[in-house]
Formats: C-alpha cells, sequence, structure tokens
DNA sequence: AAGGTTTCTGACTTTCCCTGACCTTATTAT
DNA sequence: ATAATAAGGTCAGGGAAAGTCAGAAACCTT
C-alpha cells in the first residue's frame, strides 16, 4: 500500500481532470509542489497517461511552455491503434481495408476518412517491398487512429 | 495558458485580417504597442505568417514605411497532390504539417482529417531512415489528399 | 540472496521566445 | 547632389521552458 511519488502525482493529475476536463500545468512549477525532479512528471505521462489508456497529452517548449492533459475523446480507436501497434508483422492490405471499413460502418470513421486511409494504405501509395511495407502501413494506421481518438 | 508576447501579437495580426482582409502596420508603432523590440515583430511574421501557412508579407523600408500581410489564395487538393507527386526527394515533416494546416485552414480538410494526416506523416510513424523516409511520406500524403478531392 | 521491475534523478539536448547591435533602403531637407 | 532622417531587415546569442536517456536506488518475487 506504499504510494510512490509516481502514484500521487498521478492522483493530483486525475483529480484535476475531474474537475476541468483538462489540465495544463507547467512541468517545473508541478515538480517543485512535489519536491522532484522535473522529468519525474515525464515518467508519470510516460508511464499513466498513454494513448493506450486513453489519455492525449501535448506540450510546448520554450519560453511560456507548458503540458496539457486530456481523456480522449474516442477510447475505441485508441484502442484499436493500441492493437494494431502491438502487431510485429505489421498488417496486411486486405485486413487493413477490412478493418477501416468496419470502423467506418461502426460510425468511427466518416467516408471520405476512410477513402482517404484505404488510399494511403495501398500497395503502391507506400510503395515499399515487402516486409517493410506491411509494417509501415500499420504504424501509419495506428498513428491516424489514435489521432482521431483525440479529435472528438 | 501563458500567452507569450509572440502569441499575443499573432492573434492581432489575425483578428485585424479577419476583419479587413489585409493589414497594413508600422513596425516600430505596432511594437511599441506590445512595448517590445521592433524585431520581435519580425520574429512573429517569420514564425507564424509564413508562405507555408499561406501567408504573405510585403514591407517598404524608409520614411513612410511599413509591413503588409494578407492571406494568399486557397490551394486546391489534386494541384497539391501533383505537386507532391513530382518531387523526387519527398517531402520532410515540417513542410508537410503547414501544408496539411494550410489545407485545414482553407476548409480543404476538416479538423479530424488534418489531425490525422498530421499523425500519420509524422517521422515516428513511417519510421524509415531517411531519404526513403520522405519519400514514402509524400506518396502517402499525395494518395490521401488525392481520395479527397475525388470525394467531394 | 538473486534477479527482475519500477521509480527517480541529473546531465545533456532541443525548442521557442525575445532583444540589441548593426545593416540596408527610402524619403526629405540643405 | 549630398547629408540627415526615418523607416524596416538580419542575425547571433541569452534565457526559459520541456524532452531524452542512462543509470542509480528502491521495491518486489521467488
Amino acid at each position: 500500500m506504499s504510494l510512490t511519488l509516481a502514484d500521487a502525482i498521478e492522483r493530483h493529475i486525475l483529480a484535476q481532470l475531474a474537475v476541468a476536463g483538462e489540465i495544463a500545468v507547467q512541468r517545473v512549477e508541478l515538480a517543485r509542489q512535489y519536491g522532484c525532479a522535473p522529468s519525474q512528471i515525464n515518467y508519470v505521462l510516460a508511464t499513466r497517461f498513454t494513448p493506450e489508456r486513453g489519455f492525449l497529452t501535448e506540450s510546448r517548449r520554450g519560453g511560456g511552455g507548458y503540458i496539457r492533459v486530456r481523456r480522449a475523446a474516442q477510447p475505441e480507436l485508441s484502442r484499436i491503434a493500441a492493437a494494431l501497434r502491438a502487431q510485429p508483422d505489421g498488417i496486411a492490405q486486405a485486413p487493413a481495408h477490412a478493418l477501416i471499413a468496419r470502423c467506418r460502418d461502426a460510425g468511427l470513421l466518416t467516408g471520405r476518412e476512410a477513402a482517404m486511409l484505404q488510399a494511403l494504405t495501398r500497395r503502391e501509395a507506400i510503395g515499399l517491398p515487402l516486409p517493410a511495407r506491411d509494417v509501415v502501413r500499420a504504424r501509419c494506421l495506428a498513428s491516424a487512429l489514435l489521432a482521431l481518438s483525440d479529435e472528438g
């Protein structure tokens, strides 16, 4: 039952999210509150607020920098993206197109979005020899679906 | 939500543009309003009002000098796709993302479509070494945009 | 106790913002 | 014409963030 620093920071962010739906902090400031190194914040974000768990983070460096965290609007797409990522051999064209069609039929993608994704996952569009082609196809498709999980 | 000086000036110019379609200012005067160095205005123009983002700027020095900013003509998806295909070296990430953002701002892409395209043209999404990465990025992006131009 | 996993830090890197000193160009006064 | 003045342009560099990553430290598991 030991509550680690990472757990405490996780709870803090979750509590803020519950209240506001979105949290924007300065990394150095949050680290100061918890008396830890700034990179600890990155650790918490990397291990607990991942896309697979349905979170999205963005940040900006330099003067006026910040870190923002929010919940994914479409966690289903996050899950599909994570599953694709977990395929070491990537995905062939036919199953990829079928997957896209299912997402469209399920209302997760518009017709335009589906058409676009099918076009750019075609063999000729990627234009690499196997097996690299299937790997790149899976990575690109996963990234695209993950991005959509945000965009409501 | 720290709003930097550069952000504030950007908004100011955008607001003026929205009203008038074109803005003409004196650099030193705008700098005075914001209490900053004149060269800060150049920084804002150079980082935010670039041709890649769809803006055109012209200026004149000397007495009665000015800086003028306006929006560039709207691009067209099929033309962009063709231009991309004609690039033998492909396209790097930064210009690709700027291109996508510009299409979105011009109403040619929805926010979701743009987010997807930016995500899947990221370095890590493609995951190949250069120069292959830039080539694949261009091919995929061209295929996607072309599909959309058909799709209406 | 050994071995593995998770947590945490510090040094270094990258990105972004902003300024000041100096340069170029156009207009106006002499 | 020439000099003075009134603009804008350029660039190196400093400072303010956040990111990265190897490795130490702490914590489990067996």
